[in-house]
DNA sequence: TGGGGACATAAGCTGGGCTTATGGGGAGTG
DNA sequence: CACTCCCCATAAGCCCAGCTTATGTCCCCA
């Protein structure tokens, strides 16, 4: 009915939320599969069988594919429902570590266990000790405040935060610490750049002198960058989050610098390539840490010992 | 205003898409710190700048965090702001990801590259490759068929598919391949579990008489394992989708025996613990198969290619 | 043959998100 | 100093997706 749908094409970007079904419909068709009915996992997430019923089927209009197998005594996957649900597994996985880390942040106040954490442990390590730490102890409520490597000594010699993590090079005074992994600055570039096809490692002086991609001034990676160069890092644009300097890397915009926690998957899919650099080094010890002489306890010790995997 | 809000509690589990923006919300995020505006985003996303400027607000009132400094000349990410956006990358990868493969799904007719993929590879590897290969060929339908070893090497010499990938012990007649990754079943258990305790590696006849958490007869993985344990493998419970078997598994309900690709996320985190198994051989190769002498051209080179990734 | 479990259909409500229209606050320019 | 441009915010109104309640159909089993 109506006139023809204008579609605009949209190649390759472009908004996907319009072509993936939401979070919830996801997350239903993840209880259908663990459940084997519509209605039981209507009722686990607290909505009504129609209700769950209206939307698999849409989910099913959208993507083009029969999900699941209906029958008068419940619901089975078909074998590419069972694909589709495995997929939306990675994604539901990925809002779940989103949520334990936002909730980290906003509950301030009587939380149980008060963590502050540089950026870099922060994005990329944190979720999942939060999800770990949930499924141990869910009724562990835990706050998470962000920032550099001062911040966090700051916070835990004043008494408000329990645990720390940093990143950076050396330990601030007053604390103890003890190395939970290493982490490796990598320059990377998109697959089309020039420096891709090199063979041999970059001289730092050409690092130096080239514009990069990078985070802004104050950043912990920025830093470390800054004094393995000498203070030289020429910025050819700045960008407020590593998501975000990420894309522009992908996207062709020039080098960038980051962590190689940060790049593993862009790395795999070739959508990235590490250049190797020679004559500057760009290893630091990821370290949780606490005021000397208070061994962490309780929810503290608990996170701390999940963070040995 | 108004009364107090009834908070369900929800401990952990229970439907995250009530907490999580939604995907479109996300990618609107995402565009802001990348563009450093709300205004550019919303024109990047097709839509206007009051629509982008009361989703970020209500995704700010949602979270309980500052997101964004406003000012006359721009949007810049707060520092949480900047955390909560590279969380939100990750969804949004996942989803892209889930976007390319629901695609691939869909577009049966005219496709310039159809795949046959069997399920181990078409859950955990495929998606990767769609993606990569759409940024370097934007402009490749690709088309996609999931199902076992046999219906693979039909599809590829009935000229119905240019390229497969199976994950048998052995080759089908007819056609050539390529080794492209490794694969191991391994036997997983919750922590609490007491196999997760065990010192010495569990003799093959004792995993053959435990009922284990399983996918259904005909799934490639559950094939491998009869075959190891001589057509003994007991199911406790058979399920239709390798992320409800994890889920099963990470609940609790049993020991079950999944691909090592699988469950590279949980065991890092400790939500499932891999148990040494001896006196049976669960290794298998994951390979690119095409007819014989038939050698992949076009774009299914293109893609071959991605896969020594 | 009646009951129960499971899914489908229909009708009506609600809210979130979008649009258009409008206003205010810096910054650069003659 | 006014003019203009580029931000962002607010207000009013529309629309559709998704939910609920009520009811129908199918199949299995006692």
């Amino acid at each position: 009915m109506g006139s023809v749908e204008e579609q605009p094409a949209d190649g390759g970007t472009g908004s996907i939320a319009h072509r993936v079904p939401d979070l919830g419909a996801l997350e239903l068709l993840l209880a259908v599969a663990r459940l084997g009915s519509l209605g039981a996992a209507a009722r686990e997430l607290g909505i009504t069988q129609p209700a769950a019923s209206s939307r698999i089927r849409s989910m099913e209009r959208q993507l083009g594919v029969a999900l699941v197998d209906r029958s008068p005594r419940g619901s089975r996957l078909t074998d590419t429902g069972a694909l589709v649900t495995d997929w939306a597994g990675r994604v539901v996985e990925a809002a779940r570590a989103f949520d334990a880390g936002a909730q980290a942040l906003r509950v301030r106040r009587d939380s149980r266990l008060r963590v502050a954490a540089s950026m870099t442990i922060a994005e990329y390590l944190l979720p999942g000790w939060l999800l770990a730490l949930r499924a141990g102890r869910p009724d562990t409520a835990v706050s998470l405040l962000a920032g550099n490597s001062a911040a966090v000594a700051e916070r835990l010699l004043s008494g408000e935060a329990d645990l720390g993590f940093v990143e950076g090079l050396t330990v601030p005074p007053g604390l103890d610490s003890a190395v939970i992994a290493h982490d490796h600055l990598i320059v990377v570039v998109a697959p089309a750049h020039p420096w891709a096809r090199r063979r041999r490692p970059l001289p730092a002086a050409e690092l130096a002198s080239t514009p990069l991609i990078l985070r802004e001034k104050g950043s912990g990676t920025r830093q470390v960058l800054d004094t393995a160069l000498g203070g030289l890092a020429r910025p050819l644009i700045e960008l407020s989050s590593t998501t975000a300097v990420k894309a522009a890397a992908v996207s062709g915009a020039g080098p960038a610098v980051l962590s190689e926690l940060a790049v593993g998957e862009e790395l795999g899919l070739r959508r990235l390539v590490k250049v190797p650099v020679e004559g500057v080094a760009l290893a630091r010890d990821l370290r949780a840490v606490w005021p000397t002489g208070h061994r962490p306890a309780g929810p503290a010790r608990e996170l701390l010992s999940l963070t040995r995997g």
